[in-house]
DNA sequence: GCAGTCAGAGTTGTACACAACAGTCTAGCT
DNA sequence: AGCTAGACTGTTGTGTACAACTCTGACTGC
């Protein structure tokens, strides 16, 4: 693989990961120069890069003006959760995965983390627990068009449950979602991947209801 | 809208069309300066668009070598299928429009067209139609993301029934078409989008089918 | 005759200088 | 005092020169 390549694909997770972890929160300016500095190269790869996240809704440049991270609401945000809920079960109907003896350490340790997460919960904790467990969900299925599609609309939600926790119960927050992992764990051992994605549905679902709150 | 952003829809939209319309069958080489020339702007505005087109699926830049079109076969676009097969049902589902009379002059419109296109079969003809006629079956929902995602995955697997056309039936192929679309326009003419959507997807489908003979 | 090598053309990727634009602050006039 | 014009600063958009790379083909040595 090209290094061109391969240090696009990592400017473009890092970036994505800061707007979705709210280091970069919405409204930021974001100067071209000034992270074309910080990862040692010029601003044209780096402008490729923003391009990218401008197509993907993450952010909006606007002449004159800067590049700016854009600014996202539950109301705005909830077709795309209607659509996710259904690629959410989509994932165990389209060429589901076999559950073979690694994605079944994958979800062991996700439960571990969860565990972890629980003793000692934390909100920026949690948030990158739940990037890390969506891309775990989407391995579950060999359809590539649907992984990226369902990834592409989960970084464009990503944020709300950050912005919407300070009006939530974080602990109560931290216990369902290792109780879903746990649940989901169950559903795998015995091989039955549909359960897991209905049970992923179910969850996105019920978290939309308690953030609209 | 600022004229820069208007220019790359514009060439976007253009490009795309050539790639589907088989104007550029899959393996050409485009050149960035050629293209550049063409439009009266320079390079870096058409890598922006070319960039666009990569992410999408459709070229392939490679350093040194060129930016090609990709090659599509039907089966690995059958992944893509699986999925626009549920996403066409989910347009009468999910935040379905309200059929007005725009949108049964709009029916009404097509009809016409494929009435025409029946009376003198043409594979161009019918695949320009049928792409616009796509873009109108999406207008039958509100819902943003679901839209954007079908066009995105409709534009990846456009060109593979242009590439099979002639080992098929063209004049039948015309007839099932216009027959759909008088389907569709029964069923919106009584406001049920659903059905209008549930048409689509067997449409879909047993195209699918046909082509794969 | 054949294989290896090297030079050349043509392409995309990168860097940088400059143009175009938006917002702000100040100076000057009324 | 208030208001307007204009310069100034900082940003993104564009153009262009050059670097990095791939492929081809001819040439040279054996």
């Amino acid at each position: 693989m090209s290094t061109a390549a391969a240090r696009h694909q990592r400017l473009h997770a890092e970036l994505r990961s800061r707007i979705c972890l709210l280091d970069y929160p919405p409204g930021t300016r974001l100067s071209e120069t000034a992270l074309a500095d910080e990862f040692g190269t010029s601003r044209t790869p780096l402008r490729r890069v923003l391009a990218r996240l401008e197509d993907e809704g993450l952010v909006e440049s606007r002449h004159g003006v800067g590049t700016l991270v854009t600014d996202v609401d539950l109301a705005r945000m909830e077709q795309v959760y209607g659509l996710r809920l259904h690629l959410a079960e989509l994932v165990g109907h389209l060429d589901p995965a076999p559950v073979t003896a690694e994605v079944l350490a994958g979800i062991a340790g996700y439960v571990a983390r969860g565990t972890a997460l629980v003793a000692s919960p934390d909100a920026r904790s949690f948030a990158q627990l739940n990037m890390d467990y969506h891309g775990f969900g989407l391995s579950l299925t060999d359809n590539l068009p649907l992984r990226s599609t369902a990834e592409r609309l989960y970084f464009l939600t990503a944020r709300i449950w950050l912005q919407s926790i300070p009006r939530m119960d974080l602990a109560s927050e931290c216990a369902i979602f290792l109780s879903e992992m746990q649940d989901t764990a169950a559903a795998l051992a015995t091989g039955d991947t549909q359960a897991a994605a209905a049970i992923r549905r179910t969850h996105i679902a019920m978290s939309v209801t308690r953030m609209a709150r």
